[in-house]
DNA sequence: TGTACATCAGTGAACGCGCGTTCACTGATGTAC
DNA sequence: TGTACATCAGTGAACGCGCGTTCACTGATGTAC
């Protein structure tokens, strides 16, 4: 039935962005097809060009839409801690460096689900500067949750997002197996230490 | 010209192992077809199954190669380092978390670049405990230069991997841009202070 | 408010292409005498 | 050491399949009167 309205299309296209945002993170985008994004939210794959101009623009669009989702699920967590910094910094990390983190990349931190994806990208690939953008953003949250001085603040919310996403990474390839546990136990430690 | 002699079909396969090993590593495995790595040895992609039984089996046999190879490089820092625990540990983390290490995937290692490829396999997967042994081997090796008491080694090992993968991961994904750089320096310091 | 018609969101067949894997074939290697 | 032949490493066409993208078409939506 086509020729829905301007509204409905309007809808159609945000869809196709989330569960694209959602799949990217859970396969890979090379491993999502058009029709796989198409017929998750019920549609023809011959419409995709409708929305948008190729796979790359809606990598791109993805990846920034996923970011956007985790600052505001960081920003939530942070809302909803004690009101003093380090509480928050330890809810942040906690939910990040977490069984359920790992076990569900579909909604958790695209750093890490599309890192090795947008790494393989040519330098001028507009993905990459959404992944950039991406990651100065939740920067800048875990540097104002730092209480230290100033100095270090960028440091340390570098080397913290490293930590995370190392973790994340790691206990992702070798979920199953009690390692897995053990690394994201040790980082949560340390990072909260 | 078929038929080469059984010598030189065994420094075939040798050669299709480590063609993969790193071509695997630099485009991710998905991304390298099995003609691709004939061509690369310079035979033809009909071959390849006299060799292995599929491109699933070649994969878990060049992971656990990367990590050999991983390792001994790591084994070789070490032995050329001042005879004292904390000056190995320095070189292995300065040349791990570095711009070279950054700009050649193909050579270095196989944590960061497979991570998200092993991530996606099924838990049952050969490549998974290939990959989970390599990661021990390298805790191993960490551990191994931590001068610290006996109870804490396991856990710095894991942290410091962490922090070395994560800080890789992400300097890749950022490669091109200053952010990339900060990265890598803020993790060196971190690592080495 | 009701009618006539232009617009255009979505459909599904088709495009050229590359994939992993199989298989009949070739001819140099390896072996039995 | 020399000959006859069996073996089998590598070749390249072919398999069925799925990909990203295009495009003629459909029919409900949106609009002009």
């Amino acid at each position: 039935m086509p020729r829905v309205s301007r509204r409905q299309s309007e809808l159609n296209r945000s869809s196709i962005k989330a569960a694209s945002a959602r799949l990217f993170r859970e396969r890979g985008i090379r491993d999502v097809s058009v029709a796989d994004l198409m017929a998750e939210v019920g549609l023809t794959h011959g419409g995709f060009y409708g929305h948008f101009a190729s796979k790359d623009v809606l990598a791109a669009e993805a990846c920034g839409f996923a970011f956007e989702k985790s600052a505001e699920h960081w920003n939530r967590l942070i809302d909803t801690a004690e009101p003093n910094s380090d509480s928050a910094r330890t809810a942040v990390i906690e939910r990040y460096v977490s069984a359920s983190s790992r076990n569900n990349p579909g909604s958790s931190c695209p750093a890490v689900a599309l890192a090795a994806d947008v790494s393989r990208e040519p330098t001028q690939a507009p993905i990459r500067a959404t992944y950039a953008a991406g990651i100065e953003s939740l920067l800048q949250i875990l540097a104002n949750m730092d209480d230290g001085e100033d100095a270090g603040k960028r440091d340390r919310a570098l080397t913290d997002l490293c930590m995370m996403v190392g973790a994340l990474s790691l206990a992702r390839a070798t979920a199953g197996r009690r390692l897995s546990d053990e690394i994201l136990a040790a980082a949560r430690k340390r990072l909260t230490q």
